[in-house]
DNA sequence: TTGTAGGCGTTATCAC
DNA sequence: GTGATAACGCCTACAA
């Protein structure tokens, strides 16, 4: 663990100067002698080069940042998995954030890639305030938004359609000859939350079935919280036949609930919930769930990163990511082959446990 | 987005040299009116220190890395969600390296600290060959394995005790009358599937129970691996009444078959699984599974870590965190009081999605 | 208290 | 081809 050599030491050692080292090292034209006295001293020396130099030289640090609201989110975690092997392919190393849903935290970020400890950030914010998009507006280094921003904001970014994935779900629902469809929905003072409320009327709307304020409960995104809400909507409306839940977490809370009360699911009560998450294939029944693309937009995300720190001016890009209904059995009642999505097909990998 | 100021630009614009703005954002001892006039030159310039340049001076980026197998598993993502908000309060930020359970993947991280582009490594290698021992004598910054080295290695290390772990499995499982106990495990050439392996046979011989190679099946670490292996199982011996399964994955896929063979969990056949990831305690019925700790794995390296950064000469350390059983409704047949664990219980934080 | 100058490890531009 | 030498942006003796 003693200082690590540096051209100066193999420049010393090969007998000639630094910059022939370097010349060497990044495969520049040089004679074949030299080269040989070169990689010779360089590898006796076990010679490798200082990132942090290089960065300060070339202006670029081959990392990018994605900064999550919460890392413990399985939402964020599909998109991680996504952009970790597109930025890897292409030489990049992924530094994480996860900002807590504090806008300040957000704003820091952002203000922080004046530090140039990278090369570009994707952000998937909770909220965007007009402090985030001033602060956006100045950032010194390309970002890519997972999440809508106000139209005209000049900023790549990467959308989900909520709107239509609340519509695709309550279509289904009403094919299966459900009239009762209830919403339990998160916080509306989240973009989330806002969009599917206004999503879950509009759909109803489209569908002709009537607008029952009843028939909406406010939660949070959690499994607890969903669960609790469900409950307060089921004592009000026994009789509903139909849950579109605005998460994963939420179903499965109902899930619980239904279950509780002795209601069989999907037979008396139907349930679909949100973002396709690998709860939603993993439990009991397996979940409907409307895939809001979580995969896909993290890695356009990463996709439209890499394009512009390439061509730095094109136009700012926005990318719709488009939904998709997932029928599984809490809605359908048969119960598909078992088949797990959760980790990829890669054959040999374990659970990490040693012992 | 045009060349960010530096101390230059600050000088020049306060009328006082380099050396008096390093000292005024440094906080040394400068006159009142210096200051003042660095201070309002900086904030004007909107000017944020250089990550690069300053690692370079200071030889520290500030930065640790984790290298895990796979950014698919739920058992590494329990210890990224811990080691980041330890880094964060430490002031580091955290690269994530996923090397696909590749050795030569894992052998060049190691390597590439010598480019020094962070102060130190977290890693929890698969299998720990004679090359990972040689790299890591070698290695240019400190590193701490999760998972079990060779005593005598002098590395900081984090285990798991997966030994004791099937142990507990066990006696829950003979304590509640179950004697035809099987084992769907992993591969044998992993760490973990050799070392679940060998547990089983010594806590059956512990029980007084007689070890039967027809109860024995090995897959691999995945949900339909582990139910083609159940089945396999349960074709050779239908009389098995417990399945221990290396993993949570794996013992997800047994509950399919058992299912689908129409055999009630736990009445007919009790289940345990491994790792308890947040899929134990979101599946119906929810599973028993042995904790291995990852989550507070995860936080031991990150606190090794951060010690040995303060104090790079103290003798290396290897932490063991106990396993724990976690009884559900898989093995109990009562169904716990709903509870979800997948995410903090911070107020507020959404699935992110917008729309 | 302040400024000058050298160096952290590389890359790149010059002459030679 | 190769070797001095000047940046990159910052910190820090040392000198004034």
């Amino acid at each position: 663990m003693t200082d690590g050599p540096t051209i100066n030491t193999i420049a010393a050692r090969a007998g000639v100067s630094i910059a022939s080292v370097s010349r060497v090292l990044n495969g520049l034209p040089t004679r074949q002698e030299t080269v040989r006295k070169v990689m010779a001293a360089a590898e006796e020396l076990g010679y490798v080069r200082n990132a942090v130099a290089r960065s300060l030289k070339s202006r670029r640090t081959h990392q990018v940042a994605f900064a999550m609201a919460d890392i413990g989110n399985p939402v964020y975690l599909a998109m991680v998995r996504q952009i970790q092997p597109v930025l890897k392919a292409a030489g990049y190393r992924l530094v994480l954030h996860s900002t807590d849903a504090i806008a300040a935290d957000e704003i820091d970020v952002l203000r922080s890639l004046g530090e140039r400890y990278v090369d570009g950030l994707i952000m998937s914010p909770l909220r965007v305030t007009d402090e985030h998009l001033r602060t956006l507006a100045a950032a010194r280094a390309p970002v890519v938004i997972i999440g809508s921003v106000p139209d005209g904001t000049r900023v790549d970014n990467v959308r989900a359609d909520s709107r239509t994935g609340v519509r695709l779900a309550l279509d289904h629902l009403h094919q299966l000859g459900r009239r009762r469809i209830g919403l339990v929905n998160g916080p509306l003072d989240t973009v989330p939350g806002a969009s599917r409320g206004a999503a879950y009327a509009e759909a109803l709307g489209a569908l002709g079935l009537p607008y029952d304020e009843d028939l909406v409960e406010i939660g949070d995104f959690y499994r607890q919280e969903g669960a609790r809400a469900a409950a307060a909507l089921l004592t009000r409306r026994p009789d509903v036949d139909a849950l579109m839940c605005a998460n994963d977490l939420i179903a499965l809370g109902a899930v619980d609930v239904l279950r509780a009360s002795g209601r069989r699911v999907p037979a008396d009560v139907a349930v679909v919930g949100m973002d396709d998450t690998d709860l939603a294939a993993a439990s009991w029944p397996s979940l409907t769930s409307v895939s809001l693309g979580s995969a896909e937009r993290g890695k356009a995300a990463a996709e439209l990163l890499l394009d512009r720190l390439l061509n730095g001016e094109r136009e700012p890009r926005v990318v719709t990511v488009p939904p998709r209904l997932l029928v599984r059995a809490s809605t359908s009642g048969r119960e598909p082959t078992p088949q797990y999505t959760a980790v990829p097909s890669e054959p040999r990998t374990t659970d990490g446990a040693a012992g």
